[in-house]
DNA sequence: CCACTTATGTGATGTAAATCATAGTCAACG
DNA sequence: CGTTGACTATGATTTACATCACATAAGTGG
């Protein structure tokens, strides 16, 4: 791959978009390409934070295990956006393995590299922390919604927060939006199913598409519709 | 309140203690004192994120509350450390209420003149994303355990994560720890009986004391030793 | 196009934890 | 010092969801 490439791929994440020219190539200079196929991970939970990433193409998952085996998808994140970054600013094991949902490719930057370049760059690390606490105000919503929110309710909301980043067509399994939502693939099933016989939802197998966003935000907000 | 005290205070905080006198009165001098009582709320979730805070002395926690009114204690903070950020820094409204556990004084320190500060001292920055990537960190690892784990072992890890802040005397009543958890009172109650009766915790009323660590980790990890 | 895998669908049954109910215990406070 | 209200405790009952068990599609790769 070509280092403009590599620039051109920077310049469109969501982090490195206001960087100039310069800065740019400088950034590409140092970062390696690697490309997954679905299915693999990128790295797993344990491993040392060598690297940053920043996905070129595709889509990934960043999934934790229980101590039953069973998995939970912490977050997903597509082109443009960055994963692996808490670990490598704090140094310590990944907390969460990255695997790839489609074929993917991403380019990597490594730790040291990286935060050298944040601390000599200080309009960066604002759009860090503001990216950062995007995702905490994300997870501590969720972790309301997982603790006191039933089944039918906490599905609607995921389904409202993939609406809002990928619009109304949602290329999910019912596996993964439980694995998302934390419950089973059976639940998942019988409350889609619901929702489509009410008219709230279509699907076509590996995809949901919302058609009625507002009875959907209705469900997600109050209780079940007494 | 005298600016030395207020420098003092910022001094021995977490994220200032690294600023130099000259810095530290700087700050002082744009903050401003609040008192309050146990269980006075110092912002409601959805408030306007005018101020930014430090605790000065006492305890608070950040709730939620679910549809049906339910609380979640998303987290708790003690003398030193920072809470509110993440609205300041998204000029998004809070998204959650802050709320005095015991008596409290905090620092406030306007939205405006901490942004200005942040992007005039780059290594305070560094240091915001590190609390805020704990902070990431501890809530990911909370989500998996609120969808994957069942209450014994949410319980436990919650027990063992406040030992490892506070200590191994624990100073929460079973209706908090229940909020922790995501549980009811009368499940958390149930379950501190039972490691009582195994010799892991002892308690009085309003706290509870970690008598065998080991036992507990034993139990936050594997499945209820069966 | 046929075997094979992955996704969806549905019923029967089990169970962890919530809910409901009631009571004892301790601290606070007029 | 007795009343009040928060905290702890424990039993009985209910229920939302998991688990188990199969069945039917819908892609996929040889």
């Amino acid at each position: 791959m070509l280092p403009a490439e590599k620039s051109e791929i920077l310049k469109n994440s969501l982090i490195f978009s206001s960087l100039n020219e310069d800065e740019l190539s400088g950034l590409a200079g140092l970062a390696i390409e690697r490309s997954f196929q679905a299915d693999e991970f990128i790295f797993w939970e344990g491993d040392e934070p060598d690297y940053f990433y920043v996905i070129a193409e595709g889509r990934i998952k960043v999934v934790k295990h229980s101590s039953s085996g069973k998995e939970f998808i912490i977050a997903f994140f597509e082109s443009g956006e960055m994963f692996g970054e808490v670990a490598v600013f704090e140094g310590k094991p990944y907390p969460a393995s990255a695997q790839a949902i489609s074929a993917t490719n991403v380019l990597g930057i490594r730790r040291r590299h990286f935060l050298d370049f944040l601390a000599t760059h200080p309009q960066m690390a604002m759009r860090i922390i503001n990216i950062l606490g995007g995702r905490l105000r994300d997870a501590q919503g969720r972790l309301k919604d997982l603790a006191g929110e039933r089944a039918q309710q906490r599905l609607a909301r995921i389904l409202l927060m993939l609406a809002s980043r990928m619009g109304h067509t949602i290329p999910f399994t019912r596996q993964e939006l439980a694995d998302m939502a934390g419950m089973t693939t059976e639940t998942t099933i019988r409350l889609t199913s619901q929702l489509k016989e009410r008219g709230i939802i279509s699907s076509v197998r590996g995809q949901l598409i919302i058609v009625d966003e507002a009875k959907l935000r209705a469900l997600a907000e109050g209780p079940p519709t007494v």
